[in-house]
DNA sequence: TGCCAGGCTTCAC
DNA sequence: GTGAAGCATGGC
């Protein structure tokens, strides 16, 4: 197995920080949709991209993880993104006792996190994700990063940045279209050119509070509240965000009465979306239908 | 081949 | 203000 990764990757050259995880699911991260740059490259081999940065680690059994960066690199960065300094069973503590759908969600979802994104990408990646499938979502992504993103080098190799605003503005329409836009590909242009000349300051959106910030993020063509709330959500860590899509709308009707009680779960909805949503999408609905 | 995808905009009414 | 149609493209 080393070997194999080390050929494929040279991994090799690598600094390594060995630490054990117990609350820690690289998979129900990257199922839950919330991310499209972290792909399991071989079972245990994860490589997550994020903005300029690229990290690589290694499942070595169930609760332990080699890293490969150095350990700094790791406290300074990687964990903060993970989140893993909060206590997630703390979450899963409020959750209310009658409710054993989302006690059933949460427990499929258990080693999920909410990682901490930048909201630049995150509102690009939302943007164009509208009406797409979570694959065609991630191809778009790759061959936007291909087409404008920096390349860059670590002890790996060399591998794309996500595109800056600046990258992205200096797309002309026809470019935007090739990575698999469609209608959506003006929408990233005008938003690329919002955020690039400075009529749209991403900063901002901090010292606005969730209500305000949707309304300003709305102001962007192509985006309405869904889009928001995923870019306050996945962006700036806004954990009582509950952005509403197809799936959160299907499991609304069928299990609280066509609206989840948001004001029971103050500060925490984000989270619980996450987990309604993964396990809807890629558990329930699919056994479900396995039965019919 | 046809349906559907982490929605939004536009346009009737 | 509300509801429905239209939207470009790729995945399955």
């Amino acid at each position: 197995m080393a070997q194999l990764i080390n050929r494929s990757h040279n991994l090799a050259s690598c600094p390594l920080y060995k630490i054990e995880l117990r609350d820690f699911s690289p998979e129900a991260i990257i199922e839950s949709g919330q991310t499209f740059r972290f792909n399991q490259v071989q079972p245990d081999l994860f490589e997550v991209l994020a903005g300029s940065r690229r990290l690589f680690f290694h499942r070595t059994d169930e609760n332990h993880y080699t890293f490969y960066c150095t350990r700094r690199e790791f406290d300074d960065f990687w964990r903060g993104y993970f989140d893993l300094d909060q206590d997630y069973e703390l979450y899963n503590r409020q959750i209310a006792e009658d409710d054993q759908f989302l006690l059933d969600a949460a427990e499929y979802c258990k080693g999920l996190k909410i990682l901490r994104q930048e909201p630049w990408e995150m509102l690009i990646t939302f943007l164009l994700a509208q009406r797409k499938n979570l694959k065609s979502i991630k191809n778009s992504i790759q061959k936007l990063c291909v087409l404008c993103g920096s390349v860059l080098q670590d002890c790996a190799g060399s591998y794309y940045a996500f595109p800056t605003p600046d990258q992205i503005a200096s797309l002309s329409l026809e470019q935007l279209e090739s990575c698999g836009l469609g209608y959506r590909a003006p929408y990233v242009e005008s938003a690329a050119q919002a955020v690039h000349t400075g009529a749209f300051k991403l900063s901002e959106i901090k010292n606005l509070d969730n209500r305000s910030a949707v309304e300003r993020l709305k102001t962007l063509p192509g985006i309405g509240d869904k889009i928001a709330e995923c870019v306050l959500l996945f962006g700036y860590h806004r954990l009582d965000t509950f952005p509403v899509d197809i799936w959160i709308e299907r499991v609304q009707e069928d299990f609280y009465d066509g609206a989840f009680p948001t004001d029971n779960y103050t500060g925490i909805n984000g989270v619980l979306q996450q987990y309604l949503f993964h396990y809807a999408r890629n558990h329930y609905y699919k056994e479900k239908e396995k039965n019919e």
